[in-house]
DNA sequence: AGCTTGACCGACC
DNA sequence: TGGTCGGCCAAGC
């Protein structure tokens, strides 16, 4: 091929990597502390980059691997099509969950919302 | 190049 | 509490 203009990494068919801005919120996934979720848009806000929606389908085409249950929706809605595995991690990992009045569990934001920071110390309510 | 869609969000009513 | 609307950022078609 006379064209070799266009530089493209060998290892790259054979192991393609993930898009940067994809592993960076693969990345924030895996920092989230059980019994704790971050939304969509909060990961974008951490990241500084991208907003909600991208965040959204990065972790729809590649959250498989990391906790994604504990990327969730702003307003604590569980993930249609997984409801029942998140619960399952939710309960084993005593995230705060709300019943709403259809009686459907939902996330309690207001307490399981975790803003990045590094540790909350002894609860002092 | 333009329009639609999506694991979204916040404001309103 | 729940439905709508506009905004937002990329990817697909």
């Amino acid at each position: 091929m006379e064209r070799m203009s266009q530089q493209r990494t060998p290892d790259a068919a054979a192991f393609p990597e993930l898009p940067a801005y994809v592993e960076r919120v693969l990345d924030v996934a895996e920092r989230i502390p059980p019994g704790r979720v971050m939304t969509y848009g909060d990961v974008a806000e951490w990241l500084g980059e991208g907003g909600p929606r991208q965040v959204g389908r990065a972790m729809a085409l590649y959250g498989g691997p990391v906790p994604w249950w504990r990327v969730v929706r702003s307003d604590g809605v569980l993930l249609p099509g997984h409801e029942r595995r998140a619960l399952e991690r939710y309960r084993m990992e005593a995230t705060p969950l709300r019943t709403a009045a259809d009686g459907s569990q939902r996330l309690d934001m207001r307490r399981a919302r975790w803003d990045g920071a590094p540790a909350e110390g002894p609860t002092h309510t």
